[in-house]
DNA sequence: GTCTATATACAGATAGAC
DNA sequence: GTCTATCTGTATATAGAC
């Protein structure tokens, strides 16, 4: 389990960003390449084809929700809380790959909608044991999706129509009301 | 008032499908003309431009929500229950302009992101004294966020993560129960 | 109103120097 | 490992015939 070139990462962090703020048509190898401070022959050493760098963003994205998954198990708030609170989109390296990641779906990209549905159905199976039936399960999943989808569309830009602080904490707390068992 | 031509309403549709199904970047003005049936030059003739042609779908999205908030407001079930069954996709005319509004959105399209946060602002408007305070509002919009994500991402094909029929029922049941003043 | 032909720009990818 | 130069395909847009 060897340590990734750093150069690799940045080139990986570069494409993320673009594919959040610009979408997948300016996600370019240029564009990327330039982001990331190479050249395109420099980017084509480490990913030597658009489909590889496409490949690389999902795998980094499987890596992160195992750890998620983790960190949700042992959340003192309990797996529920846990997991709406940090569909709030705090630009961190889960949330950064995911949005790049539904990008990439919503261009038409086949491995990336399935990833999305893999990682979705993990997260389903991990909060099954916590919710008191499938419409409270439902419930749950569809808030953090509609969470994601609105931190997706503003981009990471500005005041969204997403809940925070109080208003988040109400929201959180009228989930666990309605899905408790 | 006059009926706009059938030849411009083919190509939007045709564009439409094409952002649907396969994504922005799949919709270039050569795949929309050829979808609808007409030459680049003939789609050139309605819209002169893909920012004209971008335009026109943003503002045959405005009508259509226009229309569905008249709908909203005589549902005899109640607006909250209306407008998340209609959350799901039923691939009737709104759905799909704004699942394609939506893809501009998420390429960087600032009009269209624009548009949607019009779009859901009105929608609030509409809900807001159908429920009991702000929390459940947001429930109920990130809910139907959600849903239309779902949809979004598994496109127009197959069966999604999206509940249906009974599954349905008991959510709108949950989300009336948790919403309603 | 609708067509063909073409100009210009940029995408992904290859070759090979350093 | 990283660079420059270049090939090939395709996107938007223009010009002008029918």
């Amino acid at each position: 389990m060897s340590r990734p070139p750093r150069a690799r990462e940045s080139v990986l962090d570069a494409f993320e960003r673009l594919l959040m703020d610009d979408g997948e048509r300016a996600a370019t190898m240029d564009a990327t390449a330039r982001a990331a401070g190479v050249s395109k022959g420099g980017l084509l050493y480490h990913f030597s084809s658009k489909d590889a760098l496409e490949a690389g963003l999902l795998s980094r994205v499987e890596d992160l929700v195992t750890a998620d998954l983790e960190a949700m198990r042992s959340a003192p708030e309990g797996p529920v809380a846990f997991f709406l609170r940090t569909s709030v989109m705090d630009d961190d390296l889960l949330d950064r790959a995911l949005i790049a990641t539904s990008r990439l779906a919503q261009g038409g990209h086949q491995e990336a909608s399935e990833t999305l549905r893999r990682v979705r159905s993990r997260w389903e199976d991990a909060l099954r044991p916590h919710v008191r039936d499938d419409a409270a399960l439902d419930l749950v999943l569809l808030v953090s999706d509609g969470l994601y989808y609105n931190n997706a569309l503003t981009g990471t830009s500005l005041v969204g129509p997403v809940p925070r602080g109080p208003a988040l904490e109400a929201l959180i707390a009228l989930v666990e009301h309605a899905a408790h068992p």
